[in-house]
DNA sequence: AGTGGTCGCTAAACTGATTTAGCAGAGCAT
DNA sequence: ATGCTCTGCTAAATCAGTTTAGCGACCACT
C-alpha cells in the first residue's frame, strides 16, 4: 500500500530547493520570503511527482491527524445509525478529516480497548454516540481532548447533540388537532422505565411532555394511554387490540415510534378498520417502513444526518456548551384525516 | 488528545536501559540477549508509566498502521450495511486492527478523494464494499496494496466475498417443495436489468438460477413470473394484485426480496387472503421487517456479519483467489404451510 | 569603512518509534 | 599474552515530515 510514493525530499530535490522551502511552499505559509519562482518550481515538482504528504510523518511532528474517532455503543451497525454516520462523514470530508469508527456493543472491555486503540492513533477528537437518546457516563480516558456526545448527554456538561423530541411531541399533537381530532386521541407507548430513567431514554419523556403540552394548551386530554414494555411492533399490535376492545373507539392514535405504529396497523387491518378513514395514526422516527406502509405513515423524522453533521461541526469548529437540539421535521403522509362522522 | 503520554524514552530512562532495549523487550523480540532482569525492569516501567506506543511514530518506521480502509459506495449508511461493518469491526478487533470508514455515494470525485485520504494515512489494506451485490471496476489507486471486494466482484480476479445467492435460491424453492407445493408456485421480482447486467446485480441472476434448478430437479415449473422494475414494496404489491386477478391462484409465492414480500402481504391483506393458509410466502434477505410481519416471513438471510468478517480475514490472513461464498441461512417462519385443500 | 536591515534561502533539530551495526567485558583456548 | 567467541547491552541511523535558528548576499546609511 502506497509504496513508491514521492517524499518531500524528492520534491525539494527536483525543484532544486531545500526540504524547508518545499514544506513551506506546499503548506502555503505566510511571511516566508520565498520567491514567486521558487513557489512555481515547488508546485511543478509536486505535481509532476504526484506528491502526497505522509500523514503519519506529519502528525508525528504536529500532533494533528485530521482523524476523528467515532465511538458508539451499538449505533454504528443498526438501521438507525446510517444517517448519523453519513452526516458525520460528510461534515468531516468538508473539513478534510476522516472517521475512525468503532463499536463497543455496550461492553466495557470492548469500550476500553476501542478508546485506547483510537488514542494510540492520535485522533484529534472523539464523537461518542449512543443508539438510544439517553444520559450516560463518559469513560474518563477520552476526557483528555475534545469530545462531543451524539444522541446523548452526560452529567459533565460536555457539548452534545440531541434530537428535539419535545418539539416533535408538540408537532405530532398539533398535527392531530389541526385535523380536528380532540377528545378521542389515544397514545400508544407509555413506558415508566423509559420516561423516568434518563440513562435509559430521554426521548420518551420529552415526546410525552411535548404531546401533553400541545394538547393541554388546546384544552384537550387523552382518551387513553397504553403502556408498552418495549417499543416493538408486537407491543403496538397488542396495545391497539386493547384499544379496539374498549367501548369508545379513538379517532386518532399517537404511537411513540414507527415500529409500534407498524404493529398498530396490523391490528387495525385484522379488525377491518381503515387508516385514516376510521382512525388516524401518527408517530415518531421516520423509519423506512413508515413510507412503505399502506397508507404511508405520518411521523416526525429523527434528523440523523443533521445530527451527525452537527457533532463534527461542534467538535472541529467549537460551539456552544448547551445541548445542541436538532429539529425533527414532521412528515405529513396519508395516515392523517379528520375524524369520521 | 493524548497529551502527556509517556514515550519509549521515558520507559527506557525509568528502567535504566536504552530505548533499544526497551523497544525490543516490549515487542517481545526473539533472540535478543537481554537478561530476565532487564525484561522485568522494562515491563515494570511501562506499567508504572501507563506507556502506550505512539502508532504514528511506529508506522513511520514500520510502514504498518494496523488500520484498514473500509470504502463503500453507499453501504456504510444503510440498514443493510450494519452487519457488514459489524463483522468487519469484530474481525479487525480480534487482530488489533481498526477501521477507517468512508462512503463515496457513488460519486467518482468523492471516491477519488476518499481513497487518497486513506492512502495518505498509510492504511494496510482496503476493503471495497458495494451495497448491491454486483461486478464493478476497482479504482486503480488502490491496486498498490492488498484489496478485498465485499459484496462485489471485479474483472481483475481480486479476492472477494459474496453471499451464496444461488444456493439460497435452491433453499427457498426446496422449502416450498418440502411443504408440498408443486405446480402453483409463482415468482415475484423478475427483472431483466438485474438479471442480465452483472454491473447492476449478481443476486437476481443467481437467485433465479437456484430456484429454477431446484424446481427443475423436481420436475416442477413456475405457475407465473412477475416482472418488477424495482424491488420495493409498491412493486410487490402491484405484482401480487396482478397474480390474484388471474384465474388460477398460486398456492405459494417466492419474492426476490423481503421488501417485495412486504408489498405482497399488503395486497393479500386487502384481498382478505390469509398467509399461510391461503398462500405461502418466502423470500430473500432477512430484512428486520421479515420478523415483524404477521405472520412472520420465511426468508434466507443475507449473512452480512459473516461477510464483513470474512473480508477482514481474507485481507489480513490472506486467502484463496476464488470468490469466497458465504452461505445464506434459511429462516423458517410462519409464512409457510402446505397448500390449501 | 563599518553597521544594520532586508531578502531568499538552508542546515539541523525535532517528533517517537524500530532497526542496524557494533562495543565492552567475560570466558576460554592456544 | 593473544585471539576468539559469546553475552548483554547501546549509539546512531532511519522513517517523512515541520520548525527553529541563522547564513550569505546585497543595499542603504552614517
Amino acid at each position: 500500500m502506497g509504496r513508491n510514493r514521492a517524499t518531500l525530499a524528492d520534491v525539494a530535490r527536483r525543484a532544486g530547493l531545500s526540504k524547508t522551502a518545499a514544506s513551506m511552499v506546499l503548506n502555503g505559509r505566510e511571511g516566508t520570503r520565498l520567491s514567486a519562482e521558487a513557489h512555481q518550481r515547488v508546485f511543478a515538482a509536486a505535481e509532476e511527482l504526484g506528491y502526497r504528504p505522509n500523514l503519519a510523518a506529519r502528525s508525528l511532528r504536529t500532533r494533528k491527524t485530521a482523524t476523528i474517532a467515532f465511538v458508539s455503543d451499538i449505533v454504528a451497525t443498526t438501521r438507525f445509525a446510517g444517517g448519523l454516520i453519513r452526516g458525520a462523514l460528510d461534515a468531516a470530508r468538508e473539513r478534510d478529516h476522516v472517521l475512525l469508527i468503532t463499536e463497543t456493543q455496550g461492553d466495557a472491555t470492548f469500550e476500553q480497548y476501542a478508546i485506547e486503540a483510537m488514542l494510540d492513533r492520535q485522533v484529534d477528537g472523539v464523537i461518542y454516540a449512543a443508539m438510544a437518546t439517553r444520559r450516560l457516563t463518559v469513560p474518563p480516558a477520552i476526557l483528555g481532548g475534545p469530545v462531543v456526545l451524539l444522541n446523548a448527554t452526560s452529567a459533565d456538561g460536555l457539548p452534545c447533540v440531541l434530537p428535539d423530541d419535545d418539539r416533535a411531541g408538540r408537532s405530532v399533537a398539533t398535527a392531530l388537532l389541526e385535523h380536528g381530532h380532540r377528545d378521542a386521541i389515544a397514545l400508544i407507548g407509555r413506558n415508566r422505565l423509559k420516561e423516568d430513567d434518563p440513562e435509559v431514554s430521554l426521548a420518551a419523556r420529552a415526546r410525552l411532555r411535548g404531546i401533553q403540552q400541545a394538547l393541554g394548551d388546546a384544552g384537550v386530554s387523552l382518551l387513553a394511554e397504553c403502556f408498552c414494555t418495549e417499543w416493538l411492533p408486537e407491543h403496538g399490535y397488542a396495545a391497539m387490540r386493547g384499544l379496539l376492545s374498549r367501548p369508545s373507539r379513538p379517532s386518532a392514535v399517537i404511537c411513540m415510534n414507527d415500529r409500534l405504529a407498524f404493529g398498530a396497523y396490523q391490528a387495525l387491518g385484522e379488525a377491518g378498520l381503515s387508516v385514516p378513514d376510521d382512525i388516524s395514526v401518527i408517530s415518531f422516527d421516520d423509519d423506512p417502513i413508515a413510507a412503505w406502509l399502506r397508507p404511508s405513515l405520518a411521523t416526525t423524522a429523527l434528523p440523523h444526518e443533521q445530527m451527525g453533521r452537527r457533532a463534527v461541526e461542534l467538535l472541529l469548529d467549537g460551539g456552544a456548551a448547551e445541548p445542541s437540539l436538532v429539529a425533527m421535521p414532521l412528515r405529513r403522509r396519508r395516515s392523517l384525516a379528520p375524524p369520521a362522522g
